[in-house]
DNA sequence: CCTATTACAGATAGAAATTATCCACGATAA
DNA sequence: TTATCGTGGATAATTTCTATCTGTAATAGG
């Protein structure tokens, strides 16, 4: 059982997005450098959230990412299912019908109890991750991170995020 | 996040083994076979769980497979590590380290807050596996399973499993 | 002692998923 | 108009998973 290396990626990208003031936006060639990772392939995991609806993007010259809703609100769990997709760990194959002796489908109505057991087990995984909030992420590094580390962050997301016109999707224009 | 498919072909082996009578032991081949697997594929789970002595192997003719202890004393825990391995599912990458800005190493001796979270998620994971024990599955086949397909697993263990001289492993060898 | 059956270890190969890069395109701020 | 940025597709490199095959050791039975 592994998780790919996207949502080590995704959860500090969305972590990093969470201190952007305001609508300000901060592109994805700037989260990339942030974290040393391959801006290409970053891309496509901020894509994933963005089609989640966890992260809005901005096109155009300053233009970039950011959360598309409060820090407060988004979990972990959005954050990995969208990432790794919503199936569970354990596809159950069924593989207690292949054997040498055939019985009709009707032998099998119950659900595989190996499936059950597994799925559960998943479940309260999902639930742990469900209860951790990015907003909980978040507090805790700037509670119990180093103080250094903590500022050399804000100070990246200061030089790098651009303020938006308006518009954080759907919001009064408030135009004068 | 996906898990093997050796993992539901591991547990299916070992419910099978649980119901084979006192040290009898049982061929990798009809436990392939059981479940319409690949027999050299297969060999190499069974292997693992040797190897983290969930089961028993006895060579030669006559020789196979069986648990290594009751029932009861094996969870899916044990199974679900022993063919996925013993390390956690999220690996923490230290990204936050990687960016541009270089700190040195002192800045960094508490843990990702990232990484805790999503350990103990899947501690949580973990846990539930460890409370389910083969005995329950097993139990829970026989009581809640389709009759028919419960008496065809029963028989076709009774066909193939075969009787052993002694010497469950480092038991009183009782010889006359 | 011989033979057949079985577990075991290693090499290997094919399939599939993951990781990574590149380019053409549309949007848009300046 | 131009340069910047996100999007999507195509593609390739890498790794992991799945599967097979070989030879070897152990051993029950004749």
């Amino acid at each position: 059982m592994k998780l790919g290396e996207g949502v080590e990626a995704a959860i500090h990208c969305a972590a990093t997005l969470a201190s952007v003031a305001g609508n300000s936006t901060m592109p994805g060639a700037a989260l990339a450098e942030s974290f040393g990772l391959s801006p290409s392939y970053l891309l496509k995991h901020l894509n994933q959230l963005t089609a989640a609806r966890i992260l809005e993007s901005v096109p155009g010259p300053a233009g970039g990412y950011r959360l598309a809703r409060a820090a407060e609100r988004i979990t972990l769990l959005d954050i990995v299912l969208a990432i790794e997709g919503r199936e569970p760990a354990f596809r159950c194959g069924e593989i207690r019908r292949n054997g040498p002796v055939k019985l009709d489908a009707s032998a099998y109505i119950k659900p595989c109890g190996v499936n059950a057991a597994m799925l559960w087990a998943e479940s309260a995984y999902r639930a742990v991750l469900a209860e951790t909030r990015l907003s909980d992420i978040v507090a805790e590094y700037a509670a119990e991170g180093d103080p250094r580390a903590f500022a050399a962050s804000c100070a990246f997301v200061e030089r790098h995020q651009r303020p938006q016109k308006s518009n954080p999707t759907k919001q009064t224009p408030a135009r004068s």
